[in-house]
This record gives structure tokens, sequence and C-alpha cells, in this order.
DNA sequence: TGTACATCAGTGAACGCGCGTTCACTGATGTAC
DNA sequence: TGTACATCAGTGAACGCGCGTTCACTGATGTAC
């Protein structure tokens, strides 16, 4: 069957990240395997290395491609109402049941917040550079440090409605911190 | 050498829980071997089998260890006065350079949130046990949901923190969390 | 209190397994003439 | 445009390694008399 053309190996490049995203947000990163991410992605294990250095690239770039899903509506904003409607959208699905349940087209930070934190390299470096993106888009323009106390708020709040025993609990989690988000 | 005294045998449990809270925190769950706690606690991995049915009930019980250790001072207050401080030190020691910088002997919920929240079975009952736990205690007799938005706070900016790049974003990070805690 | 013996906490070698990575191979793609 | 050939994306078997768990063994502990 191979060898394949450019424009394939760009596609086959993107179904990797993708599947990599999701797998890693929905299942850790650890407990995701090599074979199990290139399986998703409709390959085998053994053509991943034309594509990735090793897992740990893998990690990186998957990671940064799950935080340019999640902000691109806000990226895309141009206009001062735009952009006001994509911040104000963007809480409003993060603290959504939705987000809750679903962990595979979510926030990385919050899916792999504990995990992520041992990471080093350039998988750190992403983090970093994630949490001050978003951070930014939300405070916009003002103070940076007030977007990272939101975010604070958004991250917990996900967090422990994901920990809850039961579903109502982590509704009253959400919707109270959605109530406290503008006072923070 | 073996065999050793039922005094001794409670010794090493209590020693295994401990080198294994500390261990999982620091480094993680999956990425924390059996032969390395049993290490930490002065023994070869062989004798573990002895004391936990496998890294499973290690698991959950280590958490609950930890859990304890985190709340111990606001579990033994008695008197309203006696509470009120000690929720006071909580958040005082929680939203703490330090508590950033030390993950083993700090809040398991922020150091293993999105690794624990893959957990089944009995880790899984702790975990949530732990949310409602410390929620309780911080809402103090009040709602308890708002216990959960104050948790989320707090664990979100300690998350934040260790995520990120420079030690001035992280210290920045708490504050502005410390001061939103009130408000929340 | 002293003796004989069963128990079992801890040791360290061994197991099966899944992981990340390597490699010889394939045949369609892209290039040189 | 057509032909000859080097390239390299993807395959699937194989590798070395560390993991969780098992097991035969040891000798001090706890118990029965």
């Amino acid at each position: 069957m191979p060898r394949v053309s450019e424009a394939e190996k760009r596609k086959s490049h993107n179904k990797i990240l993708d599947a990599a995203a999701s797998l890693f947000m929905e299942n850790g990163i650890e407990t995701t395997s090599v074979a199990e991410v290139m399986s998703k992605a409709g390959m085998t294990h053994g053509g991943f290395y034309r594509h990735f250095s090793g897992k740990d690239e893998l990690v990186a770039q998957a990671f940064r491609r799950a935080v340019d899903n999640a902000v691109s509506a806000m990226d895309r904003a141009e206009t001062p109402q735009q952009k006001a409607t994509a911040r104000k959208d963007y809480v409003e699905v993060y603290l959504s049941f939705d987000h809750v349940m679903d962990k595979r087209n979510g926030c990385p930070i919050a899916a792999l917040g504990s995990e992520v934190g041992r990471a080093q390299g350039s998988t750190s470096d992403e983090v970093s550079d994630a949490l001050s993106r978003v951070a930014s888009l939300l405070s916009d323009g003002e103070d940076q440090t007030n977007g990272y106390a939101r975010l604070a708020l958004l991250v917990g709040a996900v967090t422990l409605a994901r920990l809850s025993a039961d579903s109502e609990t982590a509704k009253s989690v959400i919707e109270r911190a959605h109530a406290a988000y503008g006072r923070v």
C-alpha cells in the first residue's frame, strides 16, 4: 500500500494529532499508548516515527492542538463586540454539564492539569504558554493576572465537578462557579 | 530477618501508606511503582501483598491518608472559634508559595486531580468523599455547595500556579485567588 | 516458666505482559532525463 | 509525454525494559501444652 502522497501524509499527521489529543484528554497520557493513538488514527504503530521523534513530541503537539481547538472562537474574534461575545460563550460552554461529561473535546488544562505538571521540555513550555494565552484572552487587555484567577475558578470547578459522586453535585458546583465568576 | 511482630507490622503498614501518599502526590500514580513505594518505606517489593491486595487498594488508602493529613487541624477543632481559626489557617497554607512548590505534603486533590478522575472502585469513592468532606469543612454549616465553589478556586489556583512558567506568575495567581476567596 | 510447633511478615528471584522504539520490507510517489 | 529510478509513508515482526504480581523460602513471633 505505501508510499503515500505528501497531501496524504499531512492528513495522517492531523489525524494522529486529533486522535492523540482526544485519547490523552479522555484517558490520560501515561495510560494511552502510541499504538492506541495510531489505531484510532487508522494506521499501525510503526509509521508513527515518520511523524514524530517520540511520544514526548506527540504529547507537546497534541496539547497545543487541544488548546488551539478550545480557544479558536476567541482567537478568531476581531472586533471588541465579537471578542466580548466569544469570551462570554467560552465561559458558558466551559461551565456547562456537557463539558464536565465530555473531556475529549474540552479544556486540556482541566483534563490533564495534574498529569501535565510533571512534564518537562517542550510539553512544559506548551502548558505555560497555554495558560498565559487563555489568561490574556479572558482578561481582555486588563491585568492578565485577573485572567489567571478567572481561569483558576474555571479549571477548579470543572475538575471538582468531574470528581463528584453524582451529577446533582456536579451541576451545583458549576452553577456556583458561574455565579461567582464575575466576582473574581 | 522476618518474621516481625504485630506492632512492627502496623508500623510497616503506616510507612507504606506515608511513602505512597508522598510519592503519588509528587510523581503521579501511574508513574510510581509498587517497588518504589516499598523501597521508600524501607522494604522490598515482595512483602507488599501482606498489606494490600494490589496497587488499586494502596491508591485508595493512600489517598485517604493524604486527605486525613491535609484536614487534620480542621478535624481536631472543637469550638466555633477553633474551627474558624483552623479554616482560616487552612486557606492561608493552601494559597501559599510553599504549597505550590511542595506537592508531597499538600492537597491530594490538587496534586492528583486529573489523574484520579479516571479511577474506579474504592479510589473513586474516596475521592468524592474527600470532596464533600473538605467542602463541608470550608462551608461550616452553611450551604455545602458554597464550600465546593471555594474549594474549586483553591484547587484551580494551585494547579495553575504549579503549571506557570515562572514563580512570579505563580505568586500572583495565588495572591489573586486569595483576594477573591472571600467573594466566592 | 519452659518447650515444641504452627504462623506469617518480609525477602528476592521469577512470571507474563504491554509499553516505546527499531527495523527490514513494500510499493506508490516524486524526480531526472 | 514517457521511462527509469531514488525516496520514503506506512506495515508488522521483533527488541529490551519495567511493571504488577506470584512464589518458595527464612526465621522470629505467637500459641498450645
